[in-house]
DNA sequence: CGAGGGGTTGATGGTTGTCAAGGGCTGTGG
DNA sequence: CCACAGCCCTTGACAACCATCAACCCCTCG
């Protein structure tokens, strides 16, 4: 069930067989949770943190006047709401973008983690700290690079990240997204989004139709997006 | 010498005398920085973290045509890389705006506090949970806001962010950076930030000149950049 | 006195946004 | 079975925000 947590965990961190079996015990239920629906709203009081088994889902910020911005995209194997941990309400929303399938863990589970496992804390603080490297590198994106590079960016990031967790058929994956939330993720509008897939479809770099990416030269595209993975921590320099 | 770094911690949870004891022992040495040199530099391998005493420091990412972008300021009582605890080495700089004083804090002291202090520990963690709030706010700025608007949220944050810390005179406050460092964190031109903030003063909202902004309409400056201070969690509603 | 950083201004251009319309597909209900 | 709504994608014309380039001023400092 929360074998593609572990493999995320293990790419960074050894787990120990006692450590797997504190995470396993520390699981509840499981959730489903339909596309297009919030799984978490912003400002709503939780008691218990979700491991996103299948499915993509996505943290969004929304404005009054209907302007939105999605500031990470979550994978299986993430924890999606951890951070609701500490924060106990969230600043924004966890939104499913497919049809999601979750882990419920009780924040009173994590509490006895943080008690009686230290080096479990400090496994699942780094996560946070993970998708704090990743916010950072959308910010550099949103603040510093033209709509096509931010979109080879996110290709990238996004063949790395479902990699990991064995979700990559050759240069191949599932991105069950719209154009109009991928523009929202990219800060741009709908029909610009639209005119830059064109672009990078005609250079014969990258094709997304029907929710699935398909990478055609990933060194252009990494060339493109000027994407190094370093900020994802898998180089196995060991955090550690 | 850590009162402001107090000051922050205890505008969000209560933090017992012998947590604050076991704070200053963590404490090891004081640190000058010099204005725009590198405290911190992207891959350096560290194995204590710097708590920011006076100055104006943040968090920058480079890339290799020269364009950077500023993905977080700190202020006097952050802790400014407690996520080196975790990740070992940062996937960004951690650069001093004006001249910086710190006090540092070993890893080990901190691994120390992972296992003999939980709560303590989930204080820190939710320190930088709120450091990935306003990577979240500032990832909205950067892709969905006007650079009007994102100036002005801007000086928002850091209003509240002074004053916390006891750093506001009235709508008065130090922020000793340029305006091409200003640009670089609004994701725009120093030109076009000259021009925003020439607008800014024509409409009489707020002032930046000589490292200094001084608000002159508070209620405007936050209607300008929609501003909306929640995700700064200080609303006291008890994160525990 | 010259160099250099910070700020300011003007002219021009380009990336991106806005507005509007239409095509293809799916699901639903008459 | 067809009409229709609705979503997603696509295209064209035009406008706006912001970038680029260049020049100049002011101040400080060596």
């Amino acid at each position: 069930m929360i074998e593609k947590h572990l493999m995320k965990l293990r790419a960074r961190d050894p787990i120990s067989p006692e450590e797997e079996a504190v995470i396993r015990a520390s699981v509840k239920n499981v959730l489903n949770v339909p596309a297009d629906r919030v799984a978490v709203r912003e400002g709503q009081e939780i008691d218990f943190s979700m491991i996103l088994l299948s499915g993509i889902a996505a943290r969004r910020k929304d404005m009054r006047d209907g302007r939105r911005q999605y500031t990470e995209l979550h994978v299986a194997g993430d924890f999606t709401d951890l951070h609701s941990f500490t924060l106990k309400y969230l600043d924004h929303d966890i939104v499913a973008l497919s049809n999601c399938t979750f882990a419920t863990v009780p924040h009173s589970n994590l509490q006895k983690i943080t008690e009686e496992y230290p080096h479990l804390t400090r496994v699942y603080w780094f996560g946070t700290n993970l998708d704090a490297c990743i916010h950072r590198e959308w910010e550099l994106s949103l603040g510093s690079r033209s709509a096509m590079e931010r979109m080879a960016h996110l290709f990238c990031e996004m063949y790395v990240r479902l990699g990991v967790v064995g979700l990559v058929n050759g240069g191949t994956y599932d991105l069950p997204i719209s154009q109009v939330e991928l523009a929202d993720m990219l800060g741009i509008t709908p029909v610009h989004a639209n005119r830059t897939l064109q672009q990078m479809r005609k250079q014969g770099i990258v094709e997304f139709v029907g929710g699935v990416v398909t990478i055609k030269d990933l060194e252009a595209l990494k060339q493109t997006g000027e994407f190094d993975p370093s900020y994802l921590y898998l180089e196995g320099r060991g955090y550690r």
